[in-house]
DNA sequence: TTTTAAATAATAGTATTACTATCATAAATA
DNA sequence: TATTTATGATAGTAATACTATTATTTAAAA
């Protein structure tokens, strides 16, 4: 018996739900290559039609545009974080240790995850650095909003924030810090490697500084 | 004898120098108008070009293409911030004091400065909120960079970064926290408005509060 | 097993976008 | 006055972001 990860995604965001076909499964498969490969602004139902070998109604018969399609791939990214960071710190119990961890996680490159078949998680992550705020830098954030496409983000800063109140049950800002967490993980691995002189990271490219950075951030912020 | 700020910017953004003519200035501003009102993938030349009276083609004379536009408005509004910090704390002496100035500057909405005939800046602030990321969130940064089309957003945390040095000549990260302090000042002024349970200002929407967590987030870190 | 429904493939077509090219005219400059 | 330079008007193209139609295959239900 195969153990396979299902990460449930919320139903408008498909028109038929990509999880069940093979055809599904290879567009969600290479709209992760394809974006990765050439930019969101670049990417067309098209391409992705082309590199499945099917035709872009195809395509079309699944996601209404490229915007849900994009929402559904970085949805999938957070809800998979979620499950992961569970799994990873289930077993730590001083909240320290568990931030500590959860930080690492989140400005991490992800090892590719063999229990999710058509998903690899560490080109994904890429996307997320690069693309992953256009998914909200929209003018239909609100609708988007009532239609609870950001849901698993909001789920995933929920998380963390508690887990800031475990460290510090009086510090005031448990939502702010946990989303300036996340967005400055992506960012800052952003221009570590393509505006380095943003950073102080400069010479080696590696995220653990980025890490070093966050901790020394967040931990300066909550102890105080 | 009027005063007018010019903004030096570079060169190689347009084909025609906006400044330089009527129609120029008008392209400036209905584009903010426009980007600002339709978002900027709705944004069109041809919208662009009715808006002001012109043709598509009289547009592209002047811009090879809204890219370019973009980061042309975008490095202006940089290059104006700078010089209302430098203005605006020419005379505070405690980088304390300093740094705090910049960090109100850099979260507050701008009141339209009337020294800048066509430009609004409280909606160029808007735009940068929405919209400011990307300019950078291409696959063509590196060349972007390389053409010094973010030259002034690197000088302005550049200074940021200084004042940051002034108050402890130790901190590790000045650049890193300079941006940082940026981009989360724009990150969560749209959070709050657009997905409240991301921070902790839902119920005000008063940018004081950013500017108070701003604060603690960078005096903690940098202080401690 | 046959019927029927559902999914896919193949093809065509439309409005809009992101441009490029051409030519005439008006205004500024030499 | 001649001539460069900017603008306006118009046309045209390739690509994008879709919608629609019909035929064919596959799978589930009767």
């Amino acid at each position: 018996m195969k153990l396979e990860v299902q990460i449930k995604m919320n139903a408008s965001l498909y028109l038929r739900d990509p999880e069940q076909s093979e055809l599904g499964k290879n567009i969600i498969k290479f709209s992760i290559e394809l974006i990765h490969k050439h930019g969101f602004e670049a990417f067309t139902f098209k391409k992705l039609a082309e590199a499945i070998g099917t035709t872009e109604a195809g395509v079309y018969r699944y996601f209404e545009n490229k915007h849900k399609l994009l929402v559904y791939i970085i949805s999938w990214y957070w809800g998979w974080l979620e499950f992961q960071i569970g799994y990873q710190t289930k077993n730590v119990t001083n909240p320290t240790s568990k931030l500590k961890k959860v930080i690492t996680i989140l400005a991490s490159t992800v090892e590719d995850d063999i229990t999710t078949g058509h998903v690899d998680e560490s080109i994904l992550h890429q996307i997320l650095i690069s693309e992953g705020s256009k998914a909200y830098l929209t003018k239909q954030v609100s609708q988007d909003n009532k239609q609870e496409y950001f849901k698993p983000y909001k789920e995933l800063c929920n998380s963390v924030g508690e887990i800031i109140l475990e460290c510090n049950a009086k510090y005031k800002y448990p939502h702010s810090l946990a989303s300036t967490i996340i967005e400055v993980a992506h960012l800052q691995n952003f221009f570590m490697h393509h505006l380095p002189s943003l950073t102080d990271f400069s010479k080696s490219k590696n995220e653990d500084q980025i890490i070093v950075f966050l901790n020394d951030l967040v931990f300066s912020s909550i102890e105080k």
